[in-house]
DNA sequence: CTGAAAGCGCTTACAG
DNA sequence: CTGAAAGCGCTTACAG
């Protein structure tokens, strides 16, 4: 079946392509008739006519599209939360919100290539090449960066959250800390970061060093964890995230210890789980909210040529102290 | 900074526009002269070009695109594993995946006309008008449906779900059952699915019917619900999903009751906290794996004209029996 | 108030 | 082996 056009809509309309043109993009409303007007839509209804968004972004240049490039692993929660209200907040501005997950085997360029958006905000680090390529189209880079960037439009200080978490620890009087790290390769950026921030505390504390582990998600191996750490004179360990932590917890349980008398654990995140766990989990809670709002408005900046406000980065960060730390 | 088009490497390396295309698709390779490639593919770098895909799209009248739409809620574990394999099967088919979340205020025509995909894959029920118009713009529409549909090309039988907790408890010697709703009223199409499942598997084998209680995700809520199931003589619940399992475990707790000795718990999802909790969480898992296979190889068969072939949809489920339950 | 015409950037028969 | 030309569907000055 061939495509509907707006030639057929003035054919069926008796009106030229111009006309249609101008009845469907309510331009210069007061100047068609308004027998016209109704004639043209009521042509397009019938004929079930849609315009062609390739002519049209192509004929003006721009689309409405703002593309999200996610990093290869599995979202999470929080960046789930994210991407949710991002789409929201742009809908206001008229923009739709599309997400790539993972940067899989086909190269960056010929996604954006392929859907020529307005802004690409990349939740991931992409080549120099990539970014220039995409500016050059005319298209808004933004980044969201790990930590302190002063080229990303918003940054979730990552070292922060360790610094966080140790502080914790120590204000209750843990002197020998260990941090559980993911097994997963793909978060080793975050871990990197997340562990430098612990240390850099401990340091600065005159605290030793923190005893990292390898705690993968099931009880074996996080009991196995804990018996390193307790030989090791661990008191309190920070972990790189909540479902972490509750692997912690579980290996503590796993080695007929209790939380948080034999070792206390903090994680990251506040994920609902971790209310519910026994003891609740201690933890550094990111708000998501916060974190789509400040995208948003770096965005809605960006398309404005406006320079992108710096918001305030620590304010993400909240402890949320319960009973396992 | 105008963009830079074929026309200007056409003009950079002395040959026509023509030329330019065939170098840069590889088209009829062996009918250009290795130096008039060479200094094409040079000028093209040189000039820093990318063609236009808009323009490609208008001119070929097709994309590489397939357009995920998402329910407007937050994606959760299992459909996230989904997206991410999805985006690894196509893109062996040189498709790329794009993934919108919710519907938002914003009308789904505006976005697929805006992104002409070659299919739309939707895991959300969307109107019968916004099928028909996209099917008429000659994009493959595919539907993943709550349950067994026919016009589904892939159907994760939610029903099917609450029978295997009902199957599995009443296997163990309960007759008094629960169900633990969610709050969450964008649940909803999924949570009466599953409890009617429940529902009819319980009245199968002859057992009373479940008693339905709504479980937030505190314990405060749990503990509330847990209080009214003993009073109702429930000795076993089977939960909307390993969240609200969670929530009821500590529930349980809160009522100074254990698990599964006083009350059984059974979740549906098997995230990662399902193995952690104390006692570990029976539950019904979902093969994502399983899913994203499906539903690539319906896409493709549908890109390919080929009718979708309908896979064992039983096999994504399967029931992992821990301490719970 | 409405129409004829140009042009966005690309690809692909069709000629050489 | 390479080029001139048409056309994908749309919008928008520019004429009437």
């Amino acid at each position: 079946m061939p495509r509907v056009t707006s030639a057929d809509v003035a054919l069926e309309s008796g009106v030229s392509r111009t006309t249609v043109s101008y009845v469907l993009n309510d331009k210069h409303g007061a100047m068609i008739s308004a027998d016209t007007r109704e004639r043209v839509l009521a042509a397009a209804a019938r004929l079930g006519y849609s315009p062609s968004a390739a002519a049209r972004t192509l004929r003006s240049g721009r689309s409405d599209l703002v593309l999200c490039v996610l990093p290869n692993w599995t979202v999470g929660p929080v960046l789930d939360t994210v991407l949710d209200e991002l789409t929201r907040e742009l809908a206001d501005r008229q923009l739709s919100v599309l997400v790539h997950h993972g940067r899989g085997p086909r190269p960056l360029a010929e996604l954006w290539r392929a859907v020529t958006p307005r802004a690409v905000v990349g939740f991931t680090e992409f080549g120099a090449e990539d970014a220039d390529a995409m500016r050059r189209a005319g298209i808004q880079v933004l980044n969201t960066s790990l930590d302190e960037d002063p080229r990303a439009v918003f940054a979730v200080p990552q070292t922060r959250v360790g610094q966080l978490q140790v502080r914790h620890l120590a204000d209750t009087g843990h002197v020998h800390l260990g941090w559980a790290a993911p097994v997963e390769p793909r978060l080793a950026d975050f871990a990197e970061r997340r562990l430098s921030g612990v240390r850099a505390e401990c340091a600065r504390r005159g605290l030793a060093a923190p005893v990292v582990q390898d705690v993968d998600l099931d009880v074996a191996s996080a009991t196995a964890a804990v018996r390193a750490w307790r030989s090791a004179g661990v008191t309190a360990v920070a972990a790189y995230n909540d479902e972490v932590a509750l692997a912690v917890v579980a290996g503590v349980r796993g080695c007929g210890l209790s939380v948080p008398g034999d070792v206390a654990v903090i994680g990251v995140d506040d994920v609902p789980a971790a209310r519910l766990s026994d003891p609740a989990l201690t933890t550094v809670a990111q708000d998501a909210g916060v974190q789509a709002r400040a995208i948003a408005t770096a965005v809605a900046a960006a398309l404005d040529g406006a320079p992108a406000p710096a918001p305030e980065r620590a304010e993400v960060l909240r402890l949320g102290v319960r009973g396992s730390a």
